[in-house]
DNA sequence: AATGAATGAGATTTCATTCAT
DNA sequence: CATGAATGAAATCTCATTCAT
C-alpha cells in the first residue's frame, strides 16, 4: 500500500484524514475486505455491513474513512491499478531481451502468475470491465487497457526493429489484436468459475499467438 | 415472439400460464419494456415500477406474469437469444458461397446491421457478458458465444476445404481467435457511448482479419 | 378534508395518486397523526416511525403516500391552512355588523374557541412561525398572517368608515399593531405549557385593544 | 466573558472544570463558534464537528468541556443573556432623562444598534424564541423578555410620574403592548432574510408607538 | 385476470458520545 | 489535557413481493 496514493486520494476527497492516519496494516485489511466484496458482486449488492464485518471494524468507522460507498470503490480501484502498474514496472525492469515471440510468452506467463497470486484483484478487474457505475469504471478500465497495450506495443515495436515482425505491420493494430486475445482469455478464465489453471491459459494464449504470427492463409509461408 | 418458447418457459416456471395466454402484442410490449430497462442498467437498478410503466401494465400484473424479477430477466434473455438465433439462421439460409475472407466480411457486416437495427438487444448482450447474477448470465453468455462460434467454425472449415486456409489449421482455435476479435470490437463499440458506426466497426474488424490471415511474422509470405 | 386540495397536491408532487385514492377517513387519520407529531416537535425530531405508528399504517405506506418526509409536512401545512381559512370564511359569513371595538372582541373570541377546539393545529401554527425549514415554513407563516391581517384590515376600514376610528388612521399600521398584539398573546399562550384558558386570553387581548383605542398619552381624551 | 458565570455554570454541571481553566480568549472563541452555529440552524442540525472546526479545537475537547451538546447550548444561552443584560445596564447608566416618547425612541435605537453590531446574538435570540428544546429555550426566552419588559416598565412608570402618560394607565399592560410591538418588529426583521436596516425598523416602531400614544379612537384628542 | 395498496427487510448515512493514547 | 479513532443507534428511503378486491 503506497502511502502517496492515500495522500493523493485524501486531497481528492476520496478518503478522509482519519483513514490516512490509520496503521498501514489496518488500511491493508480494509482494502482486502473491500476488494474481495467488490470482486465478488455488483456494486449495489456489496453492502457496507459485509465489508466492515470482514475488515473487523464497525460500519461507522468505514463511513468515517470514506464518507460514501462510491469512494470505497474508488479507493479500491486506485490501489488495484497501482499494484498492477507496479507489477508491470517490476516485470519490465527485470525482463531480459529475447525474441519477440518468446517475450510475449513470458509476458503472458507473468500475468498468469500475477492473477493466480492475486485472484481478487483479477476478478475485480474483470468485474470492472463492464460494470457501469459510469464513468468511474470506464476510467478504470480504459486506464488498465491503456497501460497494458502500451507495453505490448513496445514489445511489438522491438520485434519489428529486430526484423522478427513484418516491417509494414501496424503496431497499434497488432497490439490491439493481441490485447483482444489476452482479454478474451482472461474473461473466459474468470467466467469458468474455477480457479485459474496456468498451463491451460498459457497454452490457449500461445495458440492464438501462433495463429497471429504465422497467419492462416494458405501459402502464407 | 415465438409462442413455443413461452410454452417452454411456462413449464420451466419462468412465466405463468396467465402470461402465456396474453395477446402476443402485449407480450411483445412487455418484452420491449423489460429489454430496454435491463439493457440500460444493472439488474439491481432496474425497477419493476419502471418496466410496468413503460409496458403500460400494472406492477401487480408484472409480478403475476413472472413471479420473480429474476424470471423477467430470464424471459428477456431467452427471447433475445432466440431472436439472435433466428437472425443467424436467416442469414445463413440466404448466404451465397464466396471466398472465406469475403464471407467473414459479410458475416460481420450483417451483424453490424443487426446491432444497429436492434440497439437494445446489442446493449443487453454486452451487459450480460459480465454482469453476474450467476449462473443466469453465464449460461446466456456461453450460449451466445457458442452459436456464434459454431457459425464461424463452419465458415473456417469451408475455407480449409476450399484450400483458402491452411490445411493443418485448428478450426476451433481459429474460430476462437476470430471470435475474440469480434467480441473485442463489439465491446469497445458498446463502451464508446455513442451510436454505432458501421464503417468504423467494419474497418477495424477487417484490419484484425488481415493480420490473422496474413500473419505478422517476417517472411510469412 | 377537502379532496380538491389533495388533487392539487398530487399535481404538485406532494402526495401520490395512491394517497389520493385512500379512504377519506384514513387520510384524516394520517393527517391527525402527522399534525400531532409536527405540532409537538422540531422537524428533525419528528420520526416517520412515530407517525406511522400513530396512524396505524406501516412506514412503507407512509413513504409510498408522500415519498419525502418534507412532503408530509407540506401536506399538513396545506390542510391546516385550508382549515383555518374555512374557519375564517364561515366566521365572517355569519358575522353581524356591530361596532368595531366589539367586532374585534368577537373576532378574538372566535379564534380562542377555534384554538381550544383544535389544539394541535394551534401548536402547529405557532411552531411553524419560527421553525426554519425555509422557505417552506416562511411561506406558510406569511400566508397565515396575510389572511389574518386582511380580515383585521377589513374590520378597521369599516371602523373608519363608520366614524369610530380616526379618519387619518393608516389601516395597514393599525392592523399591524393589532396583529402584533394578537400574535404576542397567541405565542405566550402556546408557551405557557398549559391548556389555553379562554377568559384569560380574552382579557389580555382586550386590555391591549383598550390601550390601542384610547391611547396612553395624557390628555388624549 | 464574565468568569463568574463560568464558575456558576461549572457548579450547575453545564461546563467542566477543564473548561473553566481555559484561557479566556479560547473560551470566547468557542462561544463565538457555537453561537454562530446555533444562530444559523436548528439544534439538531448543528453538528459538533462544525463547531469544533470553527473553534479550532478538536471534537474531543468540545465534549470534554461540555459533556453534552445540550450543555453547549445552555452555555451559549447564558453568555448571550449576560451580554444583553450588560448592554441594558450600560445603556441605562448612560441614559439622560428625556420625555418618555423620546426615551422609548432612544431605547429602540440602541437595540437596533446592538443587534446590528451583534447579528449572531440577534438571530440566536429569535431562534430560541420558539425553538423547543424545552424547557431550556422557554427559560431563556422568558428571562429575556422579563428583563426587557422590566426596563420598559421603568420608562413607562417614569412617564406616568412626569404626567406624560395617563395616570390610570396600567404599567404592566402598557409595557406588554410595547414589548409585543417590539417583538413583532424584531421577528419580522429576522425573517426578512436580509441585513437589518436601522432606519426601516426605527420608522416602523415609531408608527406603532404613535398609535399607542395617540390612540385610534375618534375624538381621542 | 388485473390492479394497486400494504408491507418489511435492508441499504446508506449522520453524528453524539465513549474511550484509549 | 488534548486528541481523534471507534462506535452504534437512529433516521430516511427503496423496492420486490404479498394479497385483497
Amino acid at each position: 500500500m503506497d502511502e502517496n496514493i492515500i495522500v493523493r486520494l485524501e486531497k481528492a476527497g476520496v478518503v478522509t484524514a482519519t483513514f490516512r492516519r490509520l496503521d498501514t496494516l489496518k488500511k491493508e485489511k480494509i482494502f482486502r475486505a473491500a476488494l474481495g466484496a467488490f470482486a465478488a458482486d455488483t456494486f449495489d449488492r456489496v453492502s457496507l455491513d459485509n465489508i466492515s464485518l470482514k475488515a473487523d471494524i464497525s460500519k461507522g468507522s468505514l463511513i468515517q474513512y470514506f464518507a460514501l460507498k462510491e469512494n470505497l470503490l474508488l479507493f479500491v480501484s486506485e490501489i488495484v491499478f497501482d499494484n498492477y502498474q507496479t507489477f508491470l514496472e517490476e516485470y519490465f525492469a527485470a525482463e531480459e531481451p529475447v525474441r519477440v515471440r518468446e517475450r510475449l510468452n513470458q509476458f503472458i506467463n507473468s500475468h498468469i502468475s500475477y492473477w493466480i497470486k492475486n485472484p481478487d484483484e483479477f476478478r475485480f478487474i474483470v468485474k470492472m470491465i463492464y460494470e457501469n457505475i459510469n464513468p468511474l469504471s470506464s476510467d478504470f478500465v480504459n486506464g488498465f487497457f491503456e497501460i497494458l497495450k502500451e507495453r505490448i506495443s513496445i514489445i511489438i515495436k522491438c520485434g519489428i526493429e529486430r526484423g522478427e515482425i513484418k516491417r509494414n505491420a501496424n503496431i497499434d493494430s497488432v497490439s490491439g489484436l493481441i490485447l483482444a486475445s489476452f482479454s478474451d482469455i482472461m474473461c473466459q478464465a474468470a467466467h469458468s468459475n474455477r480457479e485459474l489453471k496456468a498451463d491451460d491459459i498459457n497454452r490457449r494464449f500461445n495458440i492464438y499467438l501462433n495463429l497471429i504470427f504465422e497467419g492462416i492463409k494458405t501459402g502464407a509461408y
